[in-house]
DNA sequence: ATGGTTGAAACTCAA
């Protein structure tokens, strides 16, 4: 059994006692991590290295950044996504590792917020999600399990919120947003955690503000999508929705997924 | 309700 997990933890520095905490509770073989807001120079790698992972990063100054643990090695290790060599942001790292039954393929993502609505932030997301569906394709092609994990930061249907009416103007739940997770899906992927429920209230992500937390007034933005081969070895998936009310939390939990590959 | 909170890094931006 292969356990995959992803988290938006903003910010490592800030998350690290958290983020070993839940590492040494959770036991996960690869993790995906968005926001470590930190450049590659200054991760904290030993803390996390002393529990067993491989560490690649791909971190920018003081926002974004993402990276991939892992207790087997990584291979093929390629940071950015394709389609756009201006884009400086970090927001994507792939990578591979070998199982007895072949290589899984893991992807890191951190999509673009874009808010606010109607200019050049909004642009960029719909621009860097077409980008996504093409590397998608590209994978495809090679019928081999992959996981695109990440914080995809799109709320794919209203049930996916507390209050859905509130987020109408917000970049996170427009229609063309939500076009455009359709069409990723449309290639073949799977959606890990409505494989296993299509409950609403199943949140990722509850907003420091308001007492968004206490409210439960959360939404489900943190996504791990399946290749079909990925899909054929699928063996469950869950939101460690508890890691929320530690001290010092992210904003988003963990979101995992167990293939029965070893 | 144009508030509310957090992180990184610089005295503001991104979320």
């Amino acid at each position: 059994m292969l356990k995959v997990a992803t988290w938006n933890i903003n910010g490592v520095k800030a998350r690290l006692d958290a983020l070993t905490a839940w590492l040494s509770e959770a036991s996960p073989d690869i993790v995906c991590l968005q926001e470590i807001k930190s450049v590659d120079e200054a991760f904290p790698r030993e803390p996390i290295e002393a529990l067993g992972y491989n560490l690649q990063t791909h971190g920018q100054k003081g926002f974004n950044g993402v990276a991939i643990l892992s207790k087997r090695p990584l291979e093929d290790v390629t940071p950015r996504l394709a389609g756009d060599d201006s884009d400086e942001q970090a927001r994507f790292l792939e990578a591979v590792v070998s199982t007895k039954s072949g290589v899984l393929r893991v992807a890191s993502a951190y999509m673009p917020n874009g808010n606010p609505l109607g200019g050049e932030k909004f642009a960029y997301k719909l621009a860097w999600m077409e980008r996504l569906r093409l590397w998608v394709d590209e994978r495809m092609e090679l019928e081999e399990p992959f996981l695109l994990a990440g914080d995809y930061n799109i709320i794919p249907e209203p049930e996916d919120a507390r209050h859905p009416e509130r987020w109408t103007d917000d970049a996170l739940f427009q229609p063309e947003v939500r076009r455009a997770w359709r069409e990723l899906l449309a290639t073949g992927l799977t959606d890990a955690i409505r494989s296993v429920s299509d409950d609403p209230g199943l949140y990722t992500f509850w907003d420091y503000q308001a007492g968004a937390w206490q409210k439960n007034n959360g939404i489900r933005i943190d996504h791990v999508l399946m290749s079909p081969e990925a899909a054929d070895r699928f063996a469950g998936a869950g939101i460690d929705k508890h890691v929320r009310a530690w001290e010092k939390p992210s904003d988003h939990v963990p979101v995992w997924v167990a293939l029965d590959l070893d």
